[in-house]
DNA sequence: CTGAAAGCGCTTACAG
DNA sequence: CTGAAAGCGCTTACAG
C-alpha cells in the first residue's frame, strides 16, 4: 500500500525542491528546466515532456522571489485603494481577483489611509514590487492622489469616476458612464409627475460628481428647478442624516440618492417623519447593491456592476504587461436603471395619482423592470 | 530654486537605487547598509545616521524580492478566503490589513475558488510565498479543506466559526463565541413571550452551525419546542425564498436568522404575505452589518466584530513570525445583542400583547439596547 | 536545441 | 563595530 506514503511525499515537501532538483532528476541541465517552466518554444517536446514529468513529480514550484529578482515575469499585481469594504471597491476587487487568477496572476492590496502626501508616499512605496503591475481604485481623492506619487516606469491601470469632458484621465482608466445614467434616472422621476428632483451627493472634492450634473442637467433640460444638492458620506447614517433634513420639506416629492446605502437612510428617515415610500416622497438609489431589491419598499435604482469595471480594468492592465493578448479598447460595463417599488407618482393635490409621463428613452441605456422580486 | 529639481529627483528617482548605490554616497560597506535597514544594534549610531540620511537622499527602498530570496524577513501575509465581498469575510480581511500595514506588512489576497481538492491544492500554491504566512478565513468547507494541503512548515494563523467541544481547531485559530450569542438571542425571544423561535440557518456543512446550536439550546432549556431548522444561503435571495415558506405558517412568530441579509430577506417575505413587523412575526439578525440599524423597522441582531477578529488574527501570526512581540492568549472580540424594532410579543389571543418576561442575562454577553438611531 | 556563465539585490555567517 | 565571501533560486544573453 505505497499510496499514503507518495501522498504524503507530495503535501509534506520540503519547501525547497528547485530548478536544480529537477533538472538532476530529469537528466538535463537547469537552464533547459527554466526554459520549459518560461514555455519557451526551443525545447525538444521529449525533453519537455521528461522535464514536465519530473516537475510534477517532485512537486516542484517556481520561487517567485527569484523569479523576480532574476527579471523574470512575475505575475502580480497590487490594487491600491482607499478601501476594501465598501460596495464599489470591494466589488472591483473582486472583479480584479478574479480576471487575475484566471491567467494565473496572484494579487496583492494596499490601502491608503489618507490624501495627505506621507500617507499617499508610503503606500504607493509599499505597492511597488520589484517587476510587478499596479491597478489603482480612485473613486475618491485618496485615490488620486496616488497620481503624483507614481513613477513613470510602472504599468499601471485605474479605475476612475466618469472623467469630464475636460478632464483628462489617466492612460490607461476605466469607469462607468454615471452621469448618463444619473440623467435617466432623473428623467424617470420627471416623468413620474414630480416638479422638481432633489440629490443627496457621494462626497465630492471636484465641485461636482458625475451624478450631481447628470442630475442636474435633467433638471435643466425639462426646465424644473434645480434645488441644492446636498452632501454627504458614503454610509446609510449619513444618508439618514441628509434625509432627516429634507423630511421637513413638505416641497420634497422625489429625492435621488447618490447610492443605496444613502438611500436606505433616507428612507429610514423619510418612516420616522411619517412620509411613506412612494406615496408621499419616492426615492431613487444608486449601485443596485444585492440586498437593494428585498429593502421594503424595494429600491428603485441604478445598477453599475463594479466586479466587471474590475475586471476590464485589469484586462486593460494585462494589454500593458501581457504577451499583447488582447488589444483595443475593450467594452465597458453600463449603467441601467432598475425599477422597482420605491419611486412613483408624486402625491396628487386631489388625492389621486396624475398619469405618469412617459419617459424619454436614451441611446446607450438597458432600461430593465422587475415587477416581481426573481 | 533648486526646489522643483531635487522633488523631481526624489519621484522620478530610478526605479534601482540599491544597497551598494547608498554604501557608495554614505562611504560604508553595503553590509554596514544592510545592517542599518535590519536594524541591527551593532553599528555605530553616527554611522547609522549617515546611513539613514543617504537613504532618504536617494530615496533608496529594499527590494522585496531579494530580500525574501536571501532569507531575510520578508514581513508579509496572504490571506486564504473563500470570498471577499461578503460582509464577515470582507471585514475580517479589512481588519487584517490593518493591522498588517500598522507592523509594516504587506497584504496579498488568494481566493479558493471551490472545495475541489484541484482548487484548494492550486489556491494554497500560490498563496505560499517564498518566507511569507499565511490567514485563512475559514467560515465555510472551502477554507476548512485548506488545511489538508498545507505544508507544516508555513506559519499559518486562522479565523474559523467556534469549534465545538469535541473539535480540535487548527493551532492558531480565532473566532467568536456564536454559539452563546445565539442562545442569548433565542432567549431574548423567548422572553417577549414567544411559545418557540424558527431558524434560518446560514450554510451548514458538519450538520449543525453553532448559531443553529445554540438556538437549539435555549429552545431545550425552556422546554419549547424545536422546529426543523432552514438551511439557507448567505444571502438575502436565500432569506426571501426561506422566508416564503415560514410566512404561509401562522404558528411561526419568531425566527432567528443565520445573517442580516437572510433577516432582510425574510423580513421581505414576511412583508409580502402581509405579516407586519413585529406585531406579527419578531425577526433577529446576526452580525449587525451597518445598514441593520437603518432597515424598516430597524433590525434587531447579534453584533459580530469581524474587523477585530481579522486584527486579532493577525497579532496571533505576529507572535508566530515576529519577535516575540506580545505573547499569550488575546482577547477575541464579544458577541452583543442589540436590541431594536424587529422583535417584540407575539400576537396575543386577545389583541393586547402579554406582558414580557424579563430575559435571562448571562455572563460574559453584553447587552445593549438602542431606542433612539444615534 | 541545450549547456556553462554571470548576475538580479539582498542576507547571513566569518573574519578582522 | 565593520568589511570581504558565499549564496538564496532563478533568468537572460552567450556559446556551442
Amino acid at each position: 500500500m505505497p499510496a499514503p506514503a507518495a501522498l504524503s511525499e507530495n503535501s509534506d515537501r520540503s519547501p525547497s525542491v528547485s530548478i536544480r532538483d529537477v533538472a538532476r532528476a530529469a537528466g538535463v541541465s537547469y537552464q533547459t528546466v527554466s526554459r520549459v517552466i518560461n514555455e519557451s518554444p526551443s525545447v525538444k517536446s521529449s525533453t519537455r515532456q521528461a522535464v514536465l514529468e519530473t516537475i510534477a513529480r517532485l512537486g516542484f514550484r517556481p520561487n517567485r522571489a527569484a523569479r523576480a529578482l532574476a527579471g523574470g515575469p512575475v505575475q502580480s499585481v497590487v490594487v491600491l485603494t482607499s478601501n476594501t469594504s465598501l460596495y464599489g471597491p470591494a466589488s472591483a476587487l473582486e472583479g480584479v481577483e478574479e480576471a487575475a487568477r484566471e491567467v494565473g496572476f496572484i494579487m496583492g492590496v494596499r490601502v491608503v489611509e489618507s490624501a495627505a502626501p506621507v500617507d499617499v508616499r508610503a503606500a504607493v512605496e509599499r505597492a511597488i514590487e520589484p517587476a510587478g503591475s499596479l491597478i489603482v481604485i480612485a473613486f475618491d481623492p485618496l485615490g488620486m492622489a496616488v497620481r503624483d506619487f507614481l513613477p513613470h516606469d510602472v504599468p499601471v491601470a485605474w479605475v476612475i469616476p466618469a472623467p469630464t469632458e475636460d478632464e483628462v484621465p489617466p492612460k490607461t482608466s476605466v469607469w462607468i458612464d454615471e452621469r448618463a445614467a444619473a440623467k435617466e434616472a432623473t428623467q424617470y422621476l420627471l416623468s413620474l409627475g414630480h416638479k422638481t428632483v432633489h440629490h443627496v451627493s457621494i462626497p465630492s472634492w471636484t465641485g461636482e460628481t458625475r451624478r450631481m450634473s447628470g442630475w442636474r442637467s435633467a433638471l435643466e433640460d425639462a426646465g424644473a428647478p434645480v434645488p441644492k444638492p446636498l452632501l454627504s458620506g458614503w454610509s446609510a447614517q449619513w444618508g439618514y442624516e441628509a434625509g432627516q433634513k429634507l423630511a421637513g420639506n413638505p416641497k420634497v416629492t422625489a429625492v435621488l440618492c447618490g447610492n443605496d446605502d444613502i438611500a436606505l437612510g433616507v428612507m429610514r428617515a423619510m418612516h420616522e417623519a411619517g412620509r411613506p415610500i412612494p406615496a408621499d416622497v419616492s426615492i431613487v438609489g444608486f449601485d443596485d447593491v444585492p440586498y437593494a431589491r428585498f429593502y421594503t419598499p424595494a429600491l428603485t435604482t441604478v445598477r453599475q456592476d463594479f466586479k466587471a469595471l474590475g475586471k476590464v480594468c485589469f484586462a486593460q492592465l494585462l494589454s500593458l504587461v501581457g504577451p499583447s493578448r488582447q488589444a483595443g479598447r475593450l467594452e465597458y460595463p453600463e449603467a441601467q436603471l432598475v425599477i422597482r417599488e420605491s419611486a412613483g407618482p408624486p402625491p396628487g393635490p386631489l388625492g389621486g395619482p396624475p398619469k405618469p409621463r412617459k419617459a424619454t428613452p436614451r441611446r446607450a441605456m438597458k432600461k430593465s423592470s422587475e415587477k416581481a422580486l426573481r
